[in-house]
DNA sequence: GATCGTCAACTCGAGAGTGT
DNA sequence: ACACTCTCGAGTTGACGATC
């Protein structure tokens, strides 16, 4: 039902229905003007392709230049006994063909969505890739640079070259990929200074990485030493413990053929052991501190 | 010719991302 | 925080074809 004679056809001309914009309020001001405005007809054929070239010779990327286009397109659509389109409603024609979808059924592209397409391709890459020789910065009578998205004047005398930042590019959202960001990233990831930072941070993360692999396998060895000492305290820990019970028993038999013969004259012998009311006490200090006392009962005494 | 349904153009506001 | 920009959906309106 696109361009279908729109303009031709005076079937609907001279009867308007009434509108919310027609409606005062309750102030007394007009509502504002929303929908369809009137005399507006369907986009033309010619119109898209107008408005195509426009876009393509201006790569518009900021608002500025869509004024611009706006300015053109109406132009030359008054010769042709078409209606004028506002800026914004130009831009919104533009990115609706650019977003449109394949149609059902049909892999074919319209052939004005395939070169609105392409045009979007040649502003996103225009946008990574401007300089200030491009052939749309021309200089004008007075000394200032007219660019039909930048801000940029130069002023007389000392020419001094005022840079404003461009307004942030149209881009597409999901992710919002900033092209400004893309030429930084691009830009500082080929920077001789910053590869050679990035050189340095990269030999010095290996070289932590072989730190700390070598402290992983001194730890792991360390921990074996620990494991095999603790094995062989264990082990000798069990041989004083045999040589003493040993030695207890060779105490008590001797002690059976002549019981006090050993602690009778001097309790405190050299073993260390003492006779305390009918038991022999076995004191073992160790030379770190501490010490264990062994009793052990004398069966002589018992006995007697 | 009147009416209805569909499509397209357009505005508006909300929500979100980005830059200053 | 604020301004700017973009996307998206809702709502409004005009144009047009089909039908009666």
């Amino acid at each position: 039902g696109h361009n279908r004679k729109a303009h031709l056809s005076s079937k609907s001309k001279g009867k308007r229905r009434a509108t919310s914009a027609d409606l005062d309020n309750s102030d007394g001001e007009r509502a504002p003007i929303r929908g369809r405005p009137s005399g507006s007809s369907n986009y033309s054929a010619q119109e898209l392709t107008l408005l195509l070239d426009l876009v393509e010779d201006r790569c518009p990327i900021g608002k500025k230049a869509w004024g611009a286009i706006a300015k053109d397109f109406n132009n030359k659509v008054r010769g042709l006994g078409r209606p004028e389109r506002q800026e914004k409603a130009l831009e919104n024609k533009f990115k609706q063909l650019v977003k449109t979808k394949k149609p059902t059924g049909d892999a074919r592209r319209p052939p004005e969505v395939l070169r609105a397409l392409k045009i979007d391709d040649l502003i996103n890459a225009r946008a990574g890739t401007r300089d200030l020789s491009d052939s749309d910065v021309e200089l004008i009578p007075g000394g200032s640079i007219d660019s039909s998205d930048s801000d940029i004047e130069v002023d007389d005398g000392p020419r001094i070259a005022i840079a404003r930042r461009n307004p942030s590019p149209p881009l597409q959202r999901k992710p919002r990929a900033s092209n400004t960001d893309l030429m930084h990233k691009l830009a500082s990831a080929f920077d001789p200074d910053r590869q050679r930072t990035r050189d340095e941070a990269k030999a010095q993360r290996a070289f932590e990485a072989t730190q700390l692999f070598t402290l992983t396998q001194q730890n792991d060895t360390l921990r074996n030493q620990n494991m095999q000492l603790l094995g062989k305290v264990s082990e000798l820990e069990r041989k004083v413990d045999r040589a003493e019970l040993k030695l207890e028993f060779g105490m008590a038999h001797s002690a059976r053929s002549d019981p006090h013969r050993l602690l009778r004259d001097d309790p405190h012998d050299l073993t260390g052991l003492q006779r305390v009311r009918g038991k022999i006490r076995s004191e073992q200090t160790y030379p770190d501190g501490g010490a264990m006392t062994n009793w052990v009962t004398d069966i002589s005494d018992s006995d007697a």
